[in-house]
DNA sequence: AACTATTTATAAGA
DNA sequence: TTCTTATAAATAGTT
């Protein structure tokens, strides 16, 4: 929907998926959050990000949504009862070991990540500054070559900056990083991240006043 | 979105709200399974219509959705609501969860891993430029360095300001980027003896042998 | 993040 | 409910 078609498949570039999935994300709860009003519905949506992190919307809440699904549905996906008999032992150990792993991946792939970020500035610093630190030669260039340099080196100055100020950032919190990684507001009344207690209906600008029974009431 | 623009609050006809109802039901569950197959994100969407039927979509299941975000939500109050059905039934399925979690960061922290390889290619290659250049050795870009750089930077750039000014056209000075190259992707493959993460069940398009996986008709 | 050319979704009507 | 159609919205690609 917008310059061309696309097909449904996944997007192999990282970036487009991500910036994709934004605008869609925004799009569904949009969606979501209209219906609920326009016809009276409940409904909870959850969205899990391509890198993991959780979405959700929900009128009155997700959780009450959730709740409500559950208790009216009597599960239908649980497994034949073929494992009732020795649950916990062996299957304790194997979570538990399953949890270390994670865990223990989770901090490598923090590390990386890291890492990679400083490599990407690396990269960046050197492309810019290559010409810059090497071009004692100031004196040499044209005209037009002087002012793209000064376009860079502008645009250089803001990048070291920041990146100076991640870096003391970083120092600081380089421990608990990994734990809390809150990074955008909340654009509407949903939840981003993991935090309880924010959610609800109000999803957007107008508060639906809802005279059909469910309030806005958090439930 | 039609002959006419309406306003978004709830519809009073009865019929007209259960149509529209129907036809944005549809609309969302479409958008729903679209970002999940684009952005390859899980999705769960959960709607009770007005009259109290429920109706889902999922990705791969709505369950595994619904557990997924609970498992992951440390809430007192919504762990318990749900643990109060299949204690055993709910072990198995976290265990998978689990697993699931641990293979999707297997492959995130795969893909980092390959784009630092590449990163570090390029930085080589950029210090190899550099040193042949003007012998400079930036390669550790700590916070002093880069203090250091910043300052270096801005007084270039007003030598080059100044320089502008001059209006001093000379000869031109070309030169070409250094190119970057990719690396093989090494392998990586860790899984415990669990079969898959999910039973990529009642989903959309994905598993077409079973009927389409929206909605789950109870009532 | 903001902008548009297009594609989609959908309100009415049949 | 389903189909059609005029129009409002969403959004892909671009900047």
């Amino acid at each position: 929907m917008g310059r061309q078609k696309i097909e449904i498949k996944k997007i192999e570039s990282e970036e487009a998926r991500q910036v994709c999935f934004s605008k869609r994300r925004a799009g569904l709860f949009k969606k979501a959050n209209e219906l609920s009003i326009l016809c009276g519905a409940e409904i909870g949506v959850i969205v899990f990000s391509p890198a993991g992190k959780p979405f959700s919307f929900g009128h009155p809440s997700v959780d009450s949504i959730i709740d409500r699904f559950l208790s009216g549905s009597p599960s239908p996906t649980t497994l034949p009862s073929a494992d009732r008999r020795m649950p916990a032992a062996r299957e304790m150990i194997v979570v538990r070991e399953l949890n270390r792993q994670y865990t223990e991946l989770a901090a490598l792939l923090e590390t990386e990540r890291r890492k990679k970020v400083v490599l990407e500035e690396a990269v960046r610093v050197k492309q810019a500054g290559e010409a810059a630190l090497c071009g004692a030669n100031v004196e040499e260039l044209g005209l037009g070559e002087l002012e793209r340099l000064h376009k860079s080196l502008e645009k250089l100055r803001r990048d070291v900056a920041r990146r100076a100020d991640q870096l003391v950032i970083e120092a600081a919190h380089a421990r608990s990083a990994a734990a809390s990684r809150s990074t955008a507001p909340p654009p509407f009344g949903v939840n981003l991240g993991f935090g309880r207690g924010l959610e609800g209906s109000m999803a957007f600008p107008p508060p639906p006043p809802t005279a059909f029974g469910y309030g806005r009431g958090l439930f």
